[in-house]
DNA sequence: CGACGCTTTGACAAACTTCAATCCCCGTGG
DNA sequence: CCACGGGGATTGAAGTTTGTCAAAGCGTCG
């Protein structure tokens, strides 16, 4: 874990005067904001902060989570290239973000892409993230509150396929970090893999490699 | 289960046109759209239909539900009066409505609405709403992922008594409908309502009726 | 090659569900 | 007013799923 994760405001004001008002929303996203890379496992945003940052991943990925007193962990999400996270909260962030992997984001003021982007940009950019949101927040509430461990596994890697649009996926992240998005335990994924693995649904090669063979099977275990 | 659930769009059209423009938007939800009575368990709105109306409890109270292939069922939340619903989807709903007991609905046309409160009003009330509801649904996650049945009827109960501001309280709903929404069985909901009991941290009169004793432990037991 | 971290596997325990019976409230009708 | 009936709620006993603890396997990186 590296220190410094906290993101100054000032930096943000600097960056934001640069582009030229009213570019295409998607396009300013890029040429506004600092870019900032963060190692494995290190913090973007704590849990509780407060939320008037918006952050989109470049490379690398990131996860969300929430802690409870004891240490109980729930993982809200992952987001990949290109997708926005970071608003999922009103006014302080009930998850916290940490980097999956080394990664790079891009960090932005969300008053100063406003400003930029024009207000009804802005919202319609900011209001499709966070329907889309909403959207995969209630998936996973299905998931959690009513899915076996076989089902919650199965759509897991679904999901995950669909977002890659690719049959053949190296996770991105380990045990842990599947379990504590799943509301089960390193053990219990596990096992649920080889299973899924010796009715030849799937197919491993190493723990972080795997292959639908049968997408059809795989999706009618998910529900 | 009475017949109509479904509303013309042309209704809304002709009641958009009622009110002036540019007053407050919390106020002109009550002056605009339409007023609906809905029986107990009747359908809102459904699984999968479109999402281009706003609703809004006058009345009465409302779930939202999803429904898998085999008849599990999850709850995504409860509405009470003032609360607005139906913003949960981007497209499509992701959960149905129906009144949870009989109840009363000021049913509008999200374009409409903007219409007549002007586009930045009507970003800051539904993007105030949507951000309430994710808030809402990220707890619901740790809820149903990494609580235990305890924790999870605790948690339920003083979020009931928090929307109320009271710690006597008459739930709106039966047993079933209260497992549902925890990811747990009926049975095991009265298990750990007995046992809340018995701790003398609350206290039952009759199956609807109960009243926090002890605040602080109800608390702790939440999480 | 060896060590460390992550994953898998196994045996057992705990939490929750299932199934079944009983209870209790509450409204209805005699 | 009281007996009756019915739906939801509670309780109990047994079963299943998932979690816990412990050990062994595998891979990767010095």
């Amino acid at each position: 874990m590296i220190s410094s994760t906290k993101v100054s405001h000032a930096q943000h004001s600097r960056q934001a005067a640069a582009p030229p008002l009213r570019t295409p929303a998607a396009d300013i996203l890029s040429r506004m904001g600092v870019r900032m890379a963060f190692a494995k496992d290190e913090e973007v945003y704590g849990q509780d902060e407060t939320a008037d940052l918006l952050y989109r991943v470049v490379h690398g990925a990131i996860r969300t989570s929430q802690v409870m007193s004891d240490g109980r962990r729930q993982i809200g999400g992952f987001y990949f290239p290109d997708d926005l996270f970071g608003l999922e909260a009103g006014e302080r962030h009930r998850f916290a973000a940490e980097a999956l992997s080394d990664c790079e984001i891009l960090v932005l003021k969300a008053s100063a892409l406003r400003a930029a982007a024009g207000a009804e940009a802005y919202e319609r950019l900011v209001g499709t993230a966070t329907n889309r949101e909403l959207d995969r927040t209630q998936d996973h509430v299905l998931l959690l509150g009513r899915k076996t461990a076989c089902e919650r596994v199965a759509s897991f890697l679904i999901a995950i396929a669909d977002r890659r649009r690719c049959d053949a996926v190296t996770l991105p992240m380990g045990r842990q970090d599947m379990a504590d998005y799943l509301g089960l335990t390193i053990e219990t994924v596990s096992r649920m893999l080889t299973q899924l693995q010796s009715t030849l649904v799937i197919e491993f090669a190493g723990a972080r490699e795997f292959r639908i063979n049968n997408r059809c099977a795989l999706a009618r275990l998910a529900d």
